[in-house]
DNA sequence: TGCAAATATGAATGAATGTTCATATAATAT
DNA sequence: ATATTATATGAACATTCATTCATATTTGCA
């Protein structure tokens, strides 16, 4: 194999990382503009404590980046690789959709 | 969200088969040619078992499709979807590779 | 200082999942 | 028929992980 060990498993990691119904409904949201932990909770009816945990997640994984303003955090995508992923990903889904 | 529940799902469910080192590596093995279940296994330093289990994952999922030769079974990737979503990912992790 | 709003954190729990081991199935050759 | 090779399968186990609940932290404001 070409590709090394450790790679294979960052690799493993980014798409873990992107391989959760409740982190891609925050990508989603966090598509065309930033926002904030509670409004990304109202939009995707999930809790803010769930909101706030899988933030963390995408932070880690450097899905997302913040920026604070008074008492909001304001999240946004970090780069354009996030937006690929969830791209390519969407077109594999929806093609299948045709053949069912 | 513009983005349906199901689809949402779709998504989730084809990333989480993307999202493990032991798929990734037969992946990888497979992305010049078709290979049977023993080579793969050989080649990636895993157990037969292991590999025809994971080949049945990334088949229920269309990563990969097979052929049958005697008692030989090749693999092969699928589509073009898998060989992206291999790359895009690649890419990311390598670009962050220069910034440890 | 005290209160409210926004967010983060930690423990607990239940569900999902990767791997191994033993065994089954299928095809080929002797 | 039997043995051998290639692959698949099912149960069991350990581990990871998403979610919830309760609580802590931080900031702004009265």
């Amino acid at each position: 194999m070409e590709v090394k060990e450790h790679v294979i498993n960052k690799m493993q990691d980014t798409l873990k990382i992107a391989s959760d119904a409740t982190r891609l409904k925050i990508m989603f949201c966090l598509l065309k503009e930033e926002k904030c932990v509670n409004d990304i909770a109202l939009e995707i009816n999930a809790s803010q404590s769930l909101v706030s945990h899988q933030l963390k997640v995408l932070k880690d994984g450097e899905f997302v980046k913040s920026r604070k303003e008074g008492t909001k955090i304001y999240y946004s995508l970090k780069d354009e690789h996030v937006r690929q992923i969830m791209e390519i990903t969407l077109e594999h889904v929806l093609e299948d959709e045709q053949n069912d």
